[in-house]
DNA sequence: TGGGTCAGTGTTTTT
DNA sequence: CACTGACCCA
């Protein structure tokens, strides 16, 4: 360890003094160690403090962006309850929640609000249009919530889940009630403040702007008890609620340690992450190898877009030259782990494999989020049953089959009433040895699998796959006229999602198990990977918050970037070159670029003109 | 008929 | 955010 990542502990730890404290704004890049500079300090503040912060009843606070990262500082925290270690969320809902009558007044005056905006909107408006329906049935909706409000006796909310109950607030509510509250009420800063004298913020670049602003007035108004520390950087900066300016208006009394040190990335892959924010203006962070870090490898694939483009073959083909470029046999062996990063989880799922499965339920608006994380209604169904007992049964483990069986169907337990132990066991291996028989040719669809579970009751079924393999083909015909209800929404879903495959739902629980070769460029804040393919790819995503194409020249800014960029506002290009820092700073040992493009002699051009590649570091690829 | 304005449309990431 | 298309006005 270099005597840089200490100097910026030391700094930390005489922060965090109970009779002197001091606020600070910790620059922790990319691979700095961040987390385990905070683990540090916090046990040594620990040794120092944590029976007078016993006697106190108080704790530190240490919030995190995500739940993953909240469980990563728990466990290296020993689970001490010296700290409350919570993600934003479920801490903003821990302050607000016993204030019951506020936040029905706040909710109150908000949906007037709404509704009168909308209906204004309304009149505005042209009648008849998609736009106006959803305004009309946004009224409707918001309407009904307000009736609703003063009969709800406490509010609810979840902050890892969907919240669709009437009493329920939801994530962005949560958020801003509890910047509103503390604004608004000083006896709410002073439980925050008596409570947490201490409160961390990790990843404080995405926090919310109005909640990131509110502590840093709680601070200035409690100078003397109570410490904000922020870590973060502001090149990492993906989501579109964090404060633009956070950096740039830290207070003169704050202490501004750094960790300037990359002990993840390779020297190359720390070179190009810190040209590409050499070109954002203002920006002097600039990161430094570790002594102990490998040179490593970048490469950029240029493919021009054309029609008959087979992607797929490109990919392993961008493996296999990784390989040959780096030595590094792992990046083509088909076994060792290679990340591929996408922009959107649709482009995942078709690289992934469970494309015809995903999209069809990513149809159901309402539990998109039940489909990301495996928990909507069908799908715990296929992950924790079928496919734990397929894998069991074709592995030979009969112990496992007979757990899960056991653990699950329907058939030992109605059927143990009336038979005896040898004719239910022997009609469970029927219903079993049935369904395996449907892998003997080829792999079933999930349609056959949910009508075969139908015949043979040796599962329940959950609701929408219960419907459709009751269905006779003329009752479905008969439902397809009449698809009002949300329930139908679904049940089409479904019956699109059962057509795929049954290595659809296998590729698909590796997926959001996190076990997938592939991830969102979002997705994988935080994380590191030995051998890591960046794909960019404008024309596949279907989102408009990102362009790479404009970011390597290959699409010109346009009208609305230029003037952005006048009134020194941020662009779709800064964002974007944000975005393309996360991914590659992920890197461990070697980074694949691969640049779909229109324009591949202007993505080329730019890429050497910016420094970010040299001409041997760019290959061409595709029909060029 | 040409130009200007604005509503409508598509739609992704995390909690 | 960027684009399309309806609509208004000269």
């Amino acid at each position: 360890m270099s005597t840089e990542g200490q100097t910026a502990d030391q700094i930390m730890l005489e922060c965090l003094n109970l009779d002197t404290p001091k606020s600070f704004f910790l620059f922790a890049g990319a691979g700095s160690g961040k987390t385990r500079s905070l683990v540090e300090v916090l046990k040594q503040f620990k040794s120092a403090y944590a029976k007078r912060l016993r006697i106190a009843g108080q704790q530190v606070a240490i919030i995190t962006y995500t739940n993953a990262a909240c469980e990563e500082i728990q466990r290296r925290l020993d689970y001490d309850s010296t700290f409350e270690v919570s993600t934003i969320h479920s801490f903003a809902w821990r302050l607000i929640q016993p204030y019951t009558e506020d936040i029905r007044l706040s909710i109150r005056q908000n949906l007037v609000a709404e509704i009168s905006e909308l209906h204004e909107a309304q009149e505005k408006g042209r009648a008849g249009t998609q736009a106006a329906i959803d305004r009309e049935r946004k009224i409707e909706s918001k309407t009904k919530r307000l009736g609703n409000l003063p009969t709800v006796k406490k509010f609810t909310y979840n902050p890892n889940g969907e919240n669709i109950g009437r009493d329920s607030l939801n994530h962005s509510e949560v958020i801003s009630l509890t910047a509103e509250f503390l604004n608004q009420k000083p006896i709410m800063r002073r439980i925050l403040v008596q409570s947490y004298p201490i409160l961390l913020i990790d990843e404080s670049q995405d926090t919310n702007k109005a909640l990131i602003n509110t502590f840093f007035e709680v601070q200035r108004q409690h100078q003397g008890e109570f410490t904000l520390g922020l870590f973060g950087d502001t090149m990492q900066r993906i989501y579109t609620d964090g404060e633009e300016s956070l950096g740039r208006n830290i207070p003169e009394d704050w202490s501004r340690p750094a960790k300037t040190i990359n002990y993840r990335s390779p020297k190359r892959v720390i070179q190009l992450i810190n040209n590409i924010r050499e070109l954002v203006p203002g920006d002097d962070q600039q990161q430094t190898g570790w002594d102990q870090s490998g040179e490593g490898f970048v490469r950029l694939f240029v493919v021009q877009n054309s029609e008959q483009l087979d992607k797929s073959q490109i990919e392993q083909q961008v493996k296999e030259q990784m390989a040959a470029i780096t030595g590094d046999p792992e990046w083509a062996d088909g076994v060792s782990p290679v990340k591929t990063l996408c922009l959107e989880h649709k482009m995942a799922a078709r690289r992934g494999g469970f494309f015809q499965f995903f999209s069809a339920l990513a149809n159901i608006k309402s539990s998109y989020t039940g489909l990301l994380d495996g928990k909507m209604r069908g799908i715990p169904f296929f992950t924790k049953q079928i496919v734990p007992l397929v894998s069991a049964f074709q592995s030979e483990d009969k112990f496992e089959v007979a757990r899960i069986v056991r653990s699950y169907s329907p058939l030992l337990n109605k059927a143990a009433l009336e038979s005896t132990p040898i004719e239910l066991i022997t009609r469970a291996r029927e219903a079993v040895d049935a369904l395996m028989s449907l892998w003997d040719s080829s792999y079933p669809t999930l349609q056959e699998i949910v009508q075969e579970i139908h015949r043979s009751g040796l599962f329940l079924l959950p609701e929408e796959l219960n419907i459709i393999a009751s269905r006779s083909s003329s009752t479905r015909e008969a439902a397809e006229e009449d698809q009002e209800s949300p329930l139908d929404e679904k049940v089409l879903a479904w019956e699109a999602a059962l057509q795929s495959s049954y290595s659809e739902i296998v590729t698909y629980a590796a997926y959001i198990s996190d076990e997938s070769e592939f991830g969102t460029h979002q997705g994988i804040k935080g994380l590191e990977f030995p051998r890591v393919v960046v794909v960019l790819d404008d024309q596949e995503a279907g989102g408009f918050q990102w362009s790479y194409e404009k970011l390597l020249g290959a699409k010109a800014p346009t009208t609305a970037d230029l003037k952005n960029e006048r009134e020194g506002k941020e662009t779709s290009i800064d964002k974007t070159r944000r975005l393309f820092y996360v991914t590659c700073s992920r890197a461990e040992k070697s980074l694949a670029v691969i640049a779909y493009t229109d324009n591949a002699a202007s993505v080329k051009q730019s890429a050497l003109a910016f420094g970010w590649f040299a001409e041997s570091e760019i290959i061409e690829l595709g029909d060029t």
